[in-house]
RNA sequence: UGGGGUGUAGCCAAGUGGCAAGGCAGCGGGUUUUGGUCCCGCCAUUCGCAGGUUCGAAUCCUGCCACCCCAGCCA
């Protein structure tokens, strides 16, 4: 099943981590399974989100963790809404995620005949009724939360009529909303999801895995329980808004001769804050040109945070370490940055670029001359060996890290203050070049040779380390910031009549066209990861980048110290 | 106002009658050629509220309050 390594895999497996893992435990220990099998079923009606990435770590994980399997099965009973386009997408997705499902990949649809076999089952048993209602009709006779529903007048049809309607119904005799069937359970049943519902209706539509073979198809409601009958899973892990639908998943399960006893357990699905996770918006996203598309790295879909940089071990640590429970929540988005970060501190090259560039001369370095540093690529692994980095007597710095007039707690440079250069040399800003606008454009430092490597002979310390790059040598790139798509933590919490596009953050995006690299970053391939050291993540776009010119997305900044300072300051 | 759920720190989350795990965030300190990482320390006398049972209650009982879900021929 999942071939990724398994980082959380010695956890003690005898001892369970949320209330699923439990039962499961117990229903395995009592024997009354001898083998785990659970199931993704996501609808083919969208992209997959960090939100169903919960779901399927959840799922792949408990069936690995118990010798059990996980079968991936596409929930496509409304051809409406769906197409292969999708069921592509969520391949690819589950795949990159780390997660295999083997052989076992299913569709509700392969088991449409089994299902209208098993509707023509409950017929026969006067357990289901064609209604001739109209949609408004049923809504009508449905009663309200606090009132029970009435019968519908085609409710004592007989078992005859009704079969002889519902194979018509499958013939293609009706037009869409003629006749729908229903089960009979009770119009008066406390539980709205009780009272009598459709579990199929007519659509003359083709569908993109049985194509023009039906012109009904069945409901959810009907659908899912009995496609985890057939297939035997043992527990259906859901979300909680199916909690209701929970004592008719029992009665379609008890009334239908199926081969095993599925059970159903519902789970909190996952929010989190500065996102959104309705298909329908993140949708409304995409056609509204907001963002550029499903997998905008700002989108909180699995393809948006692939583009963005994240790394499918971070997405599945983030789900491990936010547990399971049955409590609704919105989890920070800081968590889920800590676990990227967690993972690219340990595994990502470090390399220079300097996005805002500030010229500096070195005054007593000589003209022609550069020389080849060596630069650590990974301060936290050894096995990434060393780069050379060129130097020379012109290089860019970051214009925030110089102040004419540091405050206290600013320790970078400085006029007249000594700081060093990564990998290179300290030195000493000895001159402020401005233009007629009292712009800074150049600084002018002196450098000590004795320092070379950024260690000095005298022990004498400095209170910054920065980077830099050799203006000579720099490679020019285009690095897109990004921040929240919103700027609302609860992007939601809006006024009266506006809705969450009213939240979108108008600086989610900052393009940099002009960015200084270290040259070892020009062949960068789409995909690649790095540190620009003392910024962030950053990785090489997969839509913008073109060969030898590559784009850099921000994936996530570095925690900052300064940057809290300041804001404390404010 | 019917039914189904859920309330433990700023955010997640264990805990199931024996004296409030862990993580994130935050704060303080140490190390550091990234103001990063790492390390150390602090961060709930109290578990939605009020009663009750008990030697003992976040855990059991009663009542109340708050929030979420359900009236698709969506999933």
């Amino acid at each position: 099943m999942s071939d990724h390594t398994e980082r959380n895999s010695d956890s003690p497996e005898h001892t369970p981590r949320d209330f699923i893992r439990t039962i499961i435990a117990e229903d395995l220990e009592s024997g009354k399974h001898k083998k785990l099998i659970t199931r993704f079923p996501p609808e083919p009606n969208g992209y997959l989100h960090i939100g169903h990435a919960k779901s399927i770590v959840l799922n792949f994980g408990v069936a690995r963790e118990n010798g059990g399997i996980t079968h991936l099965r596409f929930d496509d009973t409304n051809p409406v809404k769906e197409s292969t386009e999708y069921t592509e997408s969520i391949k690819e997705d589950v795949r990159w995620l780390g997660f295999d499902w083997g052989d076992r990949l299913h569709h509700a649809s392969d088991y449409f005949d089994q299902l209208y076999a098993w509707a023509v089952h409950l017929i026969k048993e006067g357990k289901a009724y064609v209604d001739s209602l109209s949609a408004e009709e049923i809504r009508e006779h449905r009663g309200t939360m606090t009132e029970p529903g009435k019968n519908s007048p085609y409710r004592k049809r007989s078992i005859e009529e009704n079969l002889d309607l519902f194979e018509r119904m499958r013939a293609g005799e009706f037009p869409d909303g003629a006749h729908v069937l229903r089960a009979k359970i009770d119009m008066a049943h406390p539980n709205i999801s009780m009272r009598d519902p459709a579990i199929y209706r007519i659509r003359h539509i083709s569908h993109h895995m049985s194509g023009d073979k039906w012109c009904i198809y069945p409901m959810y409601d009907f659908a899912h329980p009995l496609s985890d009958a057939i297939e035997k899973i043992t527990h259906s892990l859901c979300t909680l808004e199916f909690e209701n639908n929970r004592p008719l998943y029992n009665w379609f399960v008890e009334n239908c001769p199926v081969p095993a006893v599925p059970r159903q357990i519902e789970f909190a699905r996952l929010n989190l804050s500065f996102t959104i996770m309705s298909k329908r918006k993140l949708k409304l996203l995409v056609d509204d040109g907001h963002v550029d598309g499903w997998n905008d790295p700002r989108m909180p879909t699995l393809s948006g945070l692939r583009r963005r940089g994240y790394t499918p071990e971070a997405i599945r640590d983030f789900c491990e370490r936010i547990g399971v429970a049955k409590r609704n929540s919105v989890v920070e988005l800081a968590q889920l940055e800590f676990s990227l970060r967690d993972q690219l501190n340990r595994e990502a090259d470090r390399r220079m670029a300097v996005l805002n560039p500030l010229k500096v001369v070195i005054t007593n370095y000589p003209e022609d001359q550069e020389e080849e540093l060596d630069a650590v690529n990974n301060p936290e692994n050894a096995d990434a060996g060393s780069r050379k980095v060129p130097f020379s007597r012109e290089l860019y710095l970051e214009r925030e890290d110089f102040m004419e007039e540091p405050p206290k707690k600013f320790f970078r440079l400085a006029p007249g203050r000594e700081v060093r250069l990564r990998y290179a040399y300290f030195i000493t800003c000895t001159d402020v070049i401005k233009d007629e606008n009292g712009e800074i454009v150049e600084l002018h430092c002196t450098y000590d040779p004795a320092t070379k490597g950024g260690d000095s002979p005298d022990g004498r310390k400095v209170k910054a380390t920065l980077h830099w790059v050799s203006a000579k040598h720099a490679f020019d790139a285009e690095v897109r910031l990004y921040d929240h798509l919103f700027m609302n933590p609860d992007p939601e919490d809006v006024p009266e009549d506006k809705n969450f596009l009213h939240n979108l953050n108008p600086d989610s995006l900052n393009i940099i066209e002009h960015a200084k690299l270290e040259p070892s970053l020009s062949s960068s391939a789409s995909g690649y990861r790095c540190q620009f050291e003392r910024l962030g993540y950053f990785c090489v776009d997969s839509r913008y980048s073109e060969p030898g010119k590559p784009v850099f997305n921000r994936t996530v900044t570095l925690r900052d110290a300064w940057a809290k300072i300041q804001k404390q300051a404010k």
